[in-house]
DNA sequence: TGCCGGTCCATCGCTCGCAATGTAACTTGT
DNA sequence: ACAAGTTACATTGCGAGCGATGGACCGGCA
């Protein structure tokens, strides 16, 4: 059976996932943060003192994930954990002034990744790639 | 600033990968095969004796990624290392007739895991994604 | 011949995904 | 009030990616 790898949807989607990674790891390690790190970054620029259940709950990414995730970044100085005031089990998760600093260039670096790899992308396939991203994740998401 | 990472093809394509890779894996194991194998896999049925240099001109992974996932593949019994008869520094790679006894269902198994994510998306608006995906890779590419 | 630069591969340490398991603490039902 | 069930998080072990480094070996050149 012929079978080409560029016509596959998954091997395509893992070498994309490579280079759009690749593209905000290079921005970033100058900022100081990693790849993983920036979605959590993203949901404390907009609220902080969410617990790690929160979190989880926003994010596509599985507890254990996210657990040694937080704790790269509290070892990087991204992030600080705190006792919840009423529920000794839980955390609270803020953001260091170093992470709050980086907000704007942070923000910066990951739109310049995705334009790095859309470059000579129109408005309207840009969108309608997105668009068929969204899609095909719908898909798999109800399996 | 505003930031909607369901507007970023950096984070799609993470979730994307994601997703793929999952549906893949799922079909794969029942075979004894996994993801990252598969690419390997691929060359293999087309080609057997590769040494681990050629394969890794032929894909799009590091040195080091390859000589850990031939590793796993030969603890997997999918595939045996023998010394290269001329060069000593060199390896070719065989599979086992398990390995070879799969291709088709392997095959099979990558097109319907493909097939499942793309459920619903026009035979026009599948090409197109593939195209968009492999616009963006090429991108990344030359950088 | 013998040396030296380049090549092939293994290994180590890291990120970042996952599932499975363990522990502490909270909640609920009797 | 206490046992039982549930929840929040950490930890472990694995896959699959990366860069850096090291050892063995090949080839070419003096």
């Amino acid at each position: 059976m012929a079978f080409d790898r560029m016509d596959s949807a998954t091997y395509l989607s893992s070498l994309l996932a490579k280079s759009f990674s690749r593209a905000l790891q290079e921005r970033g390690q100058k900022l100081g943060f990693a790849p993983g790190q920036f979605p959590v970054l993203l949901e404390l620029w907009s609220e902080e003192g969410l617990t790690q259940k929160q979190l989880l709950d926003r994010l596509d990414i599985e507890q254990a994930t996210m657990a040694n995730t937080l704790a790269r970044m509290e070892r990087d100085g991204l992030v600080l954990r705190k006792k919840h005031p009423t529920d000794k089990r839980a955390q609270q998760i803020f953001l260091t002034a170093k992470a709050r600093e980086m907000e704007g260039e942070a923000k910066e670096a990951a739109l310049a990744a995705d334009q790095s790899l859309l470059s000579g992308f129109r408005h309207f396939e840009r969108e309608l790639m997105l668009e068929y991203m969204r899609m095909a994740i719908a898909n798999g998401a109800q399996s």
